[in-house]
DNA sequence: AATCCGGGGTC
DNA sequence: GACCCAGGATT
């Protein structure tokens, strides 16, 4: 995690810029936005996560008709909580906002205690963004955010690197969202910034031209905002073995497969493929009990989003025997002038491979 | 401190 | 099907 510039904004010049932007763009209409409550707010909070805007506005119309109350919430029986949740996912949330309602009855009075952000961060499902959201949205106190939005605002304007995700980094954005958040208009701030993230510092394309930040952002200044925050690393992929046949014919000819309509490789033509050797052999003594297998080839590596396949390519030579090889699905593939079917990848570089060094009878492979 | 969990919308 | 989205809980 580095930046490589700071940037010349003092907190009050950032707030400033942001209120101005705020006052003229910003969301003040949500369904949420009214009768600030902190039951509403939290409500709306936990909804929020993961979701966007458009989805959580008619259940939290029609979860706020039926529980007006965190009191009303906390008696209610699961199941009715789960059903009012239908449809919005990530359904641990609501089982959590069900327990942290009967928390706040049991053990706060049937007051949320908002005037402890570790006391708010103790409820089930409530952490320590939410917690800030809630304390400064409904109540001014000073507290900070760092959602999705506020994490890719920061991040951006002062040149983050690395994924949000690393400790090192996380404590970074953290200490960025402490310097800039004031200690007056704490709800209209903390909307702000999240609208400016939903809104204009989106993902995708950001509107720079129109940014209250650009001429301070490291990110539109190197012209990578689209390079921050880092996307989480992706893990090493699984690995899978699999040998490929190459069943040639006397004539040179390849016996193709056509894969099933849908799944890998969807009604492409591919080599005939086995877990292991053994099985690769049982199905040669089935179908072509002549046949002479040469050495197999070098194995090689073809990378799938969510695996890796290392293909073991066996040739196996046919005379002039006959074969029990049946025709459905199944077809002769001349490696020298290639017919207009589609191939898989892998499969297709093996038979350009076999069609500039044809199998002869007697000649082994490479 | 890093990994896991997890559902709908969108392109 | 990949990727995104107002993170928290778990180990």
């Amino acid at each position: 995690m580095t930046q490589a510039h700071a940037i010349d904004l003092s907190p009050d010049a950032f707030q400033s810029r942001l209120f101005d932007w705020f006052d003229r763009h910003g969301r003040k209409t949500l369904p949420w936005q009214h009768d600030k409550t902190p039951y509403r707010v939290w409500v709306s909070e936990i909804m929020l996560q993961q979701t966007q805007v458009a989805t959580v506005i008619p259940y939290f119309e029609r979860f706020m008709a039926r529980f007006p109350s965190v009191v009303h919430l906390a008696a209610a029986n699961q199941d009715e909580v789960l059903h009012l949740w239908t449809g919005l996912g990530y359904y641990a949330r609501a089982r959590n906002l069900h327990r942290a309602a009967q928390v706040v009855v049991a053990e706060h009075d049937g007051e949320f205690p908002v005037h402890s952000l570790d006391a708010m961060a103790a409820l089930p499902g409530i952490g320590r963004s939410t917690a800030g959201a809630i304390i400064s949205i409904s109540t001014g106190r000073r507290a900070v955010i760092l959602d999705g939005n506020v994490k890719r605002v920061l991040a951006r304007l002062h040149g983050v690197e690395g994924w949000p995700g690393r400790t090192v980094v996380q404590r970074e954005l953290w200490r960025l969202a402490e310097r800039y958040t004031p200690s007056e208009r704490l709800p209209d701030y903390s909307q702000a910034m999240m609208d400016l993230g939903a809104t204009l510092c989106t993902r995708g394309k950001p509107s720079c031209l129109i940014c209250p930040f650009a001429d301070v952002c490291i990110a539109h200044a190197r012209g990578e905002e689209r390079r921050f925050p880092e996307a989480k690393p992706k893990k090493a992929l699984p690995e899978r073995h699999t040998r490929m046949l190459l069943l040639c014919d006397g004539d040179g000819h390849v016996l193709l497969e056509q894969r099933p309509p849908s799944g890998l490789w969807g009604g492409l033509w591919c080599l005939p493929q086995f877990d292991d050797d053994t099985a690769l052999r049982d199905w040669l003594a089935l179908h072509a009990p002549k046949a002479r297998l040469d050495p197999s080839w070098q194995p090689f590596t073809h990378t799938f989003s969510h695996f890796r396949l290392h293909i073991t390519p066996q040739p196996v030579m046919l005379g002039r025997e006959a074969t029990h090889v049946g025709e459905s699905g199944r077809l002769w593939y001349n490696p020298r002038s290639p017919a207009s079917i589609g191939l898989a990848a892998p499969v297709k570089a093996l038979l350009e491979t076999l069609a500039q060094h044809p199998m002869h009878a007697k000649e082994d492979a490479k």
